[in-house]
DNA sequence: CTCAAACCTGATGGATCCAGTCGGAAATCA
DNA sequence: TGATTTCCGACTGGATCCATCAGGTTTGAG
C-alpha cells in the first residue's frame, strides 16, 4: 500500500474499483423515496427531487430507465407523477440496478455471449470473474425495496 | 472517428457496471503467467509481456503496485526480473486485485471511515452497498493464484 | 376551450480518469 | 566497464460520464 496516500482529492466516486455511478445512487434513492411517499396517488418528480436534493432534469432521465424496465408506472398531466408498478417487497434491488446501470460485467470477456474472448475453455481466469458477477447479483437480489424503505428496522440478512 | 484498430488496440471495457479496469485484467494475467514460469529464477518483465501480448511499458507500471504490496519480489540488474513472494496457493486473488485496483468500494458513501455520508445510521441503503462490497471480497478471496495457474483442472467451487 | 403541470426527447459542454508512451537513473552480473 | 533489467516521474490523447438546457407532447383541471 505504498501509494496509498489518497491525496484527499474530491470528486465523488473517484476512488475504488467495482463502483456504481451516480445513476445507480440517484436511482436507488429515488426508489426508496418513492416507496415511502407512495400512498396511492402519483408522486411528482419535482417533489422527490427536492426531498432527496437531486438535480431534477438529470433525475428525469434516470427515471426513464426505470419506467422502461416496468419498475415504476408514470402518469402524465396535471397531478401526474410516478407510482410503484409492484409492491415494494416484490421489487428486487438487482432488477433496479440492472435497469439503471446495465448488466453486471466485471470483465470484458464476459460480455454478451462470451464470444469476445477467443480462449474460452482454456482460460481458467474466467471462472473468477464469473463468480464475482454472480456474487454481486445474489447480493443485490437478496434485498427488496421494502427492506430499504422501512427506515427504523434493521435488516435481517438471510444466511451468514 | 477513432476507427483505426491496428497495432492491437485495446479499447474495450465499454459496457457494464461494476467493472474492473485493464489494470486488474493485465495484473491478473501477469500473475498467472508468472506463477507458471517461476521455477526459482527471476522472470523478466519483457518475457511475460511477450507471452501474454501486453504493452510492456504499461505493464511495468502495473507490476509496481504488486511489488509495493509485497506480492512479488523484484531483482534488478542483468538476469533480474520478478518472482512470487509466496507460494501460489497462499496468494489470495483478493489481495492481488486490491493491490491493483484499490479498495473495493461500490458507492462513495463507504469510502474511508464512512464519514463521507452525513446520514450514517439513518440510512438503510448503506446496508445494500456494504453487502455488495463484502460479497465481492469473499468471491475474490475464495480463489488463490494456484487455482488459476493450473491450466487443465476445472475449479471445484465450494457452495453453489 | 384554455391553461398549466408534468413527462419525454435530443443535443451539448466540461471534468475526470484511464491507457499507453517516453526517457533517464539506479542497480546488478559478466 | 559494459550490458541488462528494474525503477521512477512526467506527459498526453481519448473515452466516458455527469449534468444541464431547451423544446415538444400529453394529460387533467377549471
Amino acid at each position: 500500500m505504498s501509494g496509498g496516500e489518497e491525496s484527499g482529492t474530491r470528486g465523488l466516486h473517484g476512488t475504488g474499483a467495482v463502483a456504481f455511478s451516480t445513476r445507480g445512487e440517484y436511482g436507488v434513492r429515488f426508489m426508496v423515496a418513492l416507496a415511502r411517499m407512495d400512498h396511492g396517488n402519483p408522486v411528482s418528480l419535482t417533489e422527490i427531487a427536492e426531498v432527496e436534493d437531486l438535480p431534477r432534469a438529470y433525475l428525469e432521465q434516470i427515471v426513464g430507465s426505470l419506467r422502461d424496465a416496468g419498475i415504476v408506472d408514470s402518469a402524465r398531466g396535471a397531478h401526474g407523477g410516478y407510482r410503484l408498478a409492484r409492491p415494494a417487497n416484490e421489487v428486487r434491488m438487482g432488477d433496479v440496478l440492472r435497469a439503471l446501470e446495465g448488466p453486471i460485467v466485471p470483465m470484458a470477456c464476459l460480455e454478451g455471449d462470451g464470444s469476445a474472448c477467443s480462449k474460452t475453455g482454456s482460460c481458467s481466469v474466467v471462472q473468477l470473474w464469473s463468480r464475482v458477477r454472480d456474487s454481486v447479483s445474489e447480493a443485490l437480489d437478496s434485498f427488496t425495496l421494502a427492506d430499504l424503505a422501512v427506515p427504523g428496522a434493521p435488516i435481517t440478512l438471510k444466511g451468514r
